[in-house]
DNA sequence: CTGAAAGCGCTTACAG
DNA sequence: CTGAAAGCGCTTACAG
């Protein structure tokens, strides 16, 4: 049988009253008395079920955290930033994805429903935005660790997107490129759209080609310039994976990486080191971003009041080979 | 304030018996009145409180997962596989790390007393075995997914580890190379010793050099045998990272991949596509294990027996460029 | 400084 | 088929 805060009680001879005093250290407890009461604890191994507590204190010390897929490949250093941060400040953290469609947000209303969590970190599954608006309306802590570029009524957790397109022009500019492609993600996602600006604000001539953010589409799109004959020295792909096809393209058709052409990414996820060759590219601070994140959700349930406008966390030009 | 069973009940004019009994359709109730509940439920918009359901009923619904580390490259499948299975069987997912050691660890402890889950899929942090066979006497239901080739006395999910390397070696003795390196992982893991194992039942004949499973070990591996001037026409790493730092090496070194080496790595990360060549590699199921020890703990908490034996998953070579 | 009692929101014998 | 009551393991006014 599990020890309960009764077995203590008896135990030590005193109320539940003082034993749950003493845990919680609130309220005056003769010194003498909390040392047995103590000395019982760790003698009959006593933990609070986190069950009963949350259910008469109203707050189940966990926040959820709702991710649209996990097989990113920046996620993992997502996670491990908000784990590190909750798990620090002795939450738990309850894991949620999208992955079945309208079916997956429907369980995962009713657990908000429940209680199951006192506050939410999410990266935005594609068009919740609104569904997260109302929960939060109506009461649910939320930091939304926004890769989109929207701008949501509770705060968020932002990079320098616009910056980070800046810096990977003013790096091809400053190594002589001057006639550069935009190889970008989907132009809906404002993300897509701060790159793009960031970068022309330095090197206004561009072509720019929409891509999808794959590998795939980065090969082929660069196949087709090759073969329309566009005369250019470098690019900036809005995605290290669309990157990653952008090199292998270029390879196939016997351009030199980087003499032919310099080639820029975004992200700096782990693969980003293994390419041929390894690839300069905007570093995402993913993790500090979970932190971050994190720690608002955190401080908020703290009673803290929330920042109105979004956390901002620098970009970092890693230069590697692709891009000197 | 928050819909209770209470307010469901007055509204509806009967006990919170009555709702409870068709809130979790057991035991007879009469239809209409039935019906009556199920309209106040959808009309006050009524969800049960995990909380209080856990308490009274001395379950939480929740399953714990515990992982060494989230960043690692096939984590994320692992997770996803996880996470898919219990939620679709309607469980929320706690996740823990043990990034921070012993601290981590009695955190986590102190978890499993105070009831937070009901069972546990763990990938095993290193020297945790004893811990967890403790907590798995005292009664936590644990499945372990095993990727160091131990032997716990719970159930655990495998994959063919000895099959995994025997299949490395069939392919590269029908690609015609006879004369075969094998860079192993550190060599006291279970995996480590197996996938050796299945090459050599296939190839006796090997230079076997023990490495670290990182891209760097692989690398400087490499160079080294280089530098000895050892002969050899394939090499056979235990995962793919450091199958990329062989490539790197031999591509630095002007030796050309697969005509004066063939390369074959172990994993199917998702970098191993991207890697130049592209890498002929063994692929784990990461996802499918992740759903197996999922279904298995779901299936041991719902009552069913557990199988004795591990569950074991087939490898599948997967060939690309670096080892047609 | 300490304790009896009510309450958190459910489930579950037990009785009818 | 239905309900009153006890109980799950805590916390928290309230009273002393």
């Amino acid at each position: 049988m599990r020890v309960t805060i009764a077995d203590v009680a008896r135990e030590a001879g005193v109320s539940k009253t003082t034993v749950s005093r003493v845990i919680n250290t609130k309220g005056e407890v003769d010194g003498s008395t909390a040392a047995r009461v103590r000395e019982v604890i760790a003698q009959l191994g006593y933990v609070p079920s986190s069950g009963a507590v949350g259910l008469a204190r109203g707050s189940s010390r966990t926040v959820g955290m709702l991710v649209p897929s996990l097989t990113w490949p920046w996620m993992g250093e997502l996670l491990q930033g908000v784990v590190d941060t909750v798990e620090a400040a002795d939450y738990g953290l309850l894991l949620f994805t999208c992955n079945r469609g309208a079916e997956s947000v429907q369980r995962f209303t009713t657990q908000v429903s429940a209680r199951a969590f006192d506050g939410l970190v999410v990266v935005e599954p594609e068009n919740t935005l609104s569904h997260l608006t109302t929960l939060h309306r109506d009461g649910l802590p939320i930091v939304l660790i926004d890769d989109r570029g929207h701008h949501p009524e509770f705060p968020s957790v932002v990079t320098t997107n616009h910056e980070g397109g800046a810096s990977a022009a003013r790096h091809l500019l400053a190594a002589g490129r001057s006639r550069p492609v935009v190889l970008t993600g989907p132009q809906h996602f404002g993300c897509v759209r701060d790159r793009l600006g960031g970068f022309r604000s330095v090197l206004p001539e561009v072509r720019v080609v929409e891509g999808d953010f794959t590998e795939l589409g980065g090969r082929l799109a660069m196949e087709r310039l090759l073969a329309d004959g566009v005369a250019f020295d470098s690019v900036f792909a809005h995605n290290d994976i669309s990157a990653a096809g952008v090199l292998r393209a270029l390879r196939a058709a016997g351009r030199r990486v980087p003499d032919d052409v310099a080639v820029v990414g975004f992200d700096d996820i782990p693969m980003a080191e293994h390419t041929e060759p390894p690839l300069t590219t905007v570093r995402q601070p993913t993790r500090r971003m979970g932190e971050a994140a994190a720690r608002m959700l955190l401080s908020h349930l703290g009673g803290t009041s929330v920042p109105d406008g979004p956390a901002v966390l620098p970009t970092e030009l890693v230069v590697r080979h692709s891009a000197p």
